[in-house]
DNA sequence: TCGTAAATTGAACAATCGTTCATTATGTGA
DNA sequence: TCACATAATGAACGATTGTTCAATTTACGA
């Protein structure tokens, strides 16, 4: 459903190598994978589900992992660095106030779409159980919290009693915290205003540190 | 493993009337599958792993429970109101500045010890797929919220400049969603100091919010 | 002590699981 | 057009799934 300007770029004239068609197809797979993770979570997504939702055979599936544990890794491991690239696209076209709201406004409304909301609390009940995804689920927190640091840091400028550096460490982490608390919130239809608390939170960057 | 006191209650010289052993028995059944469900997840957990667990025959699990999708009901519903318990003794004592910081630093680690998060998680992400679930957890997110704002209305009595009602509602909204978040950054062991973030966000009662 | 009702068991069921592999279809350089 | 390598298929495997139920044990009032 969700692919369609994918299935668009494999339409173009552009020739392919071998190496390419078959990373298309385990990219195919993959995207496949996730509708069924998100439909009905790891465990309980078949390979029989996946091979379908694909379009393929079951044994195909075999071909491009090695089982299922390693389509569930792919998975897991499919948004790494999403949010450093788009922000990185963000910073590159010029950083204000408003594109930083906006920008942080539209991740909420990302992760609390349903399908994306539905994979990170699938991805985050498998860390709790699994150190290694723990492990994972930790360092893509502290490498998105790094990009948006310097984000800010660069935004900002130096600012006043305090290390500059730190500071944008600490109000990165408080924000991305609070996208992350925002979008559960407006999942469940609970009463909350995003850009309000988005908008404080930029205003009052450190209410939960003395530095 | 942790139903010892349980046992131990059971060996005491209490009469029990049917009804209070069948519950009995249920309640072991559920404790059992609370601790198989936090091990591998809903899905992946087995009737026959919930059975043995509790020590009883596979086709037992049925006198006590339709089927499993009721047993997993049972453990989402299961800790419900629990928070507005312990919050009730806590009132019921005396609230003081100091019991209520150490009241929710000790909530935070509650729910960032590893079962109790991994049993959290899980609940969010069948509430992702399942919208019946997600009233639930609306509910009880809904239901503490309240709880809590009661118990500040009380303690802090009126304030100024604001209507004294919404703003015990704004923070506790505020303080339950911080207290979440911590307990996630806790769990996956990210920088974080919770009793410091509670501390500020007691003292800053509406930090998102404008009256 | 007996008899009946409730509690408990585990073998058995069809369905589905992840995985394998012999077989067939497809594409491509000679 | 032929030959060969690669892509793709789906039937089949043993294991496990949720569920049922006839059989057995246990508990307890008469």
């Amino acid at each position: 459903m969700n692919d369609c300007s994918l299935n668009n770029a494999k339409g173009m004239k552009l020739r392919k190598t071998n190496q390419n068609l078959k990373d298309s197809r385990a990219q195919d797979i993959l995207e496949a994978a996730l509708r069924c993770f998100v439909r009905t979570g790891f465990s309980a997504a078949s390979m029989r589900d996946i091979a379908t939702e694909a379009g393929v055979s079951l044994g195909l599936l075999y071909r491009y992992f090695d089982d299922k544990a390693a389509i569930v890794a792919a998975a897991i491991g499919a948004d790494s660095g999403e949010f450093g690239q788009r922000l990185g696209s963000l910073v590159a076209d010029g950083l204000t106030g408003e594109t930083l709201l906006a920008f942080l406004e539209q991740e909420v409304a990302l992760r609390s779409e349903a399908s994306m909301f539905a994979l990170t609390a699938e991805i985050v009940a498998e860390a709790a159980r699994n150190p290694a995804i723990a492990a994972l689920v930790r360092q893509n927190i502290e490498a998105a919290e790094m990009d948006l640091a310097e984000a800010l840091l660069a935004f900002y400028g130096p600012r006043e009693k305090t290390d500059p550096r730190q500071l944008a460490m600490n109000q990165a982490s408080h924000l991305l915290g609070l996208v992350d608390l925002l979008a559960m919130r407006v999942f469940l239809g609970l009463n909350v205003n995003p850009r309000e608390a988005l908008e404080l939170a930029l205003e009052n960057p450190n209410p939960y540190r003395i530095n």
